[in-house]
DNA sequence: ATGGCAAATTGAATTTGA
């Protein structure tokens, strides 16, 4: 079963290039945030011709907005209204028996202060309550993705000094998401796979001239798999690449391959 | 806290992203 999740900052803008990706790695199951649209206008046909006819999407007018596209049949979709604000940030499904969970985590403005800025509060309320979620109902085959606007590690920053006190690389955040992980039994799939040395980003800003020359990259999206599957985790990939193409999503797509136990 | 940009909505400027 291959699973990816791509954040694509407005799927109809970007509709070719998620064709794209989907023809040259043929992913099982693609888990999309930030779609900002509405359902209705939602390119279901294009992608069900493709190949993933069953889709689970929830998307909201020009902001937030996620989707899920299969390639196998889908069932019990369902979604969380975490913080009650009634945006489009979470939608789940079941496919093969595995339950998938879409996450798009607040972005949290830009002063890492709940008092001065509200948006921070909304994001650290967020994760409070994720983080209660799946306290109380421990996953168990299953599998989180998404955007979740947080960089943990140090090697998940271009400077883990400079970005201290930035909304996502701040001390809280990094903190409160690593509790977010330990208190569902998640495990962090990238990190299992690469280690936790390697410098690793998944988003790179618009505003640099050239985002290779500069590298000053994040990696705020994620894949994470309940501890049941950490044996089945067998190839992880970060597709940078699609980092370089036209007019392209400032996130890149990241893959997980998990091997069935035999 | 900054910013060299980008997208959606609405109709040139605003909001949001991170």
């Amino acid at each position: 079963m291959k699973i990816a999740t791509w954040n694509i900052n407005s799927v109809r803008l970007r509709i070719q290039q998620v064709l794209k990706f989907l023809k040259e790695h043929t992913p099982d199951v693609l888990c999309l945030q930030e779609t900002k649209t509405q359902d209705i206008n939602f390119p279901a046909r294009e992608l069900a011709t493709a190949g993933w006819p069953h889709q689970a999407i929830r998307g909201e007018k020009s902001y937030n907005g996620v989707a899920i596209l299969s390639r196998l049949p889908i069932e019990n979709v369902s979604h969380q209204n975490w913080v009650g604000k009634g945006d489009c940030r979470h939608i789940a499904i079941q496919v093969n028996g595995l339950e998938i969970h879409n996450i798009y985590l607040p972005a949290g403005g830009d002063i890492p202060d709940r008092d001065d800025n509200p948006k921070f509060g909304h994001k650290l309320d967020f994760v409070s309550e994720v983080t209660e979620y799946f306290a109380t109902n421990k996953p168990k085959n299953s599998v989180l993705v998404g955007d979740l606007n947080i960089a943990p590690l140090a090697s998940d920053v271009w400077s883990t000094k400079q970005l201290k006190n930035v909304v996502s690389h701040t001390d809280i955040e990094r903190k409160n998401l690593l509790e977010m992980q330990q208190l569902g039994g998640w495990i962090d799939a990238v990190r299992e796979f690469f280690g936790t040395e390697e410098i690793l980003y998944s988003w790179w800003s618009y505003r640099a001239r050239d985002y290779i020359a500069s590298d000053r990259g994040r990696r705020l999206d994620h894949i994470w798999v309940s501890c049941d599957l950490a044996p089945q985790i067998n190839k992880l990939e970060i597709h940078k690449n699609t980092r370089g193409w036209e007019k392209p999503s400032d996130h890149v797509p990241i893959s997980i391959q998990l091997m069935p136990k035999v």
